[in-house]
DNA sequence: ACAGAATGTTAGATATATATTTCATTATGT
DNA sequence: ACATAATGAAATATATATCTAACATTCTGT
């Protein structure tokens, strides 16, 4: 399944490289996140949520 | 300030080590997150709003 | 005042998120 | 088909979240 994260940034026109710069982090890492691959930290998270203009529950929360 | 995490434990009437046993961490990790000093895990956050019966935005999101 | 529980705090060890680098693969446009 | 951008993927190195253990402090009830 491909996650919301990868879905909002494609929404917005960033690419990879693009967001990891704005949240500075590097792109290996937001393909990884992207993946569900990583287990990222609040902070980072935070980070992108706020570059896609959404909240940590748009992204990363799982409606039960 | 008290974070909201810490308001959500206590009206949930959880210890620190009650909640730590919940989510698989430690009591010293709940206490150093709930004094914001630690840039905890996604996964631990996810976990730890649940035990709370709560969400991401709800512990975590500062509305702006 | 006392006892016990809850929380604070610190030091060292371990696990893992993240960075860095490099190369391969896939998409996009001309 | 070609060139370039975007993404995938793997290795090693570094930073830091988390654990473990121990002791100090604060709170709560009696």
């Amino acid at each position: 399944m491909v996650s919301k994260m990868k879905l909002a940034r494609v929404e917005t026109g960033l690419t990879q490289a693009q967001l990891a710069k704005q949240v500075n982090a590097t792109r290996q890492t937001i393909g990884l996140i992207e993946k569900g691959e990583y287990n990222p930290s609040l902070n980072l998270c935070i980070a992108i949520s706020k570059a896609l203009n959404k909240t940590l529950d748009d992204l990363f929360w799982e409606g039960d």
